[in-house]
DNA sequence: CAATATTAGTTGAAAATGTAACTAACAAGG
DNA sequence: CCTTGTTAGTTACATTTTCAACTAATATTG
């Protein structure tokens, strides 16, 4: 089990696996940023985040562009396509969202979400 | 990160993998039983939990033992060994959940067990 | 009871992950 | 400047996981 019952949004539809759905989303909600930006966010490998990167780039979802100032990171962006699945799966994540908050109750929802926080050691 | 904060009890303590970790721990709670059973117990996959019965049994921790009636599935139990790595290490599991109840506060630890038992689909 | 199906478990190959070592670019101290 | 250190990111290799195909034992059905 894959956290399960969301991965066949990104899965079989556009083909990801799930840290590459990650790295998009990460572009998509914060906007173009360096990987190392979206590793400190989402507490992600850069290794992890390099092989994200790659498989996204040669899916046509993401571009690199070169920093002039600092030629070490390149700022990420979506491409058109990398946006529209990027809209398609938040939409889709919404709506899982939401249903799962009614399947657990919304007080249940919300310490969930708080306790899940507080692990992954954002707090 | 691997669940994370209590894998070094199991790893580093004595050298399980997570999968290995969770058919020692279903041995121990629940007694003897078959691969079949932990898997099913446990939503663990038959490959998953073959490969960790056979380095259980390598280390020492866990023998097989054939029933005359079903020739095809294997009695699984737990050695002395077995079960003081068994012993040992649900003790340090409770205390683990101890700290991370406190941690999370109570009613909110209740809440993120029900929603985990849900998400597991036990329920 | 022979053919077929199902079940428990194993195995091999491919995919994914983790770890560590590496490159390249920049930063800082002498 | 020039050694030394740090940072962003990649690559190579080992470990782990997944998937599908397989074996062997039992169940079922015609």
């Amino acid at each position: 089990m894959q956290s399960a019952a969301f991965s066949p949004a990104y899965k079989d539809r556009y083909g990801m696996l799930r840290t590459e759905w990650r790295v998009l989303f990460h572009l998509g909600q914060y906007g173009d940023q360096t990987a190392k930006a979206i590793c400190d966010r989402a507490q992600m490998h850069k290794t992890k985040a390099s092989r994200a990167v790659a498989a996204l780039e040669a899916k046509r979802f993401v571009t690199r562009n070169e920093v002039a100032e600092d030629r070490r990171h390149a700022l990420l962006s979506l491409t058109p396509l990398g946006r529209s699945a990027y809209d398609d799966l938040s939409a889709a994540a919404a709506r899982f969202d939401e249903e799962l908050q009614q399947h657990l109750g919304v007080q249940d929802a919300r310490a969930l979400k708080r306790c899940l926080m507080i692990l992954a050691g954002k707090s």
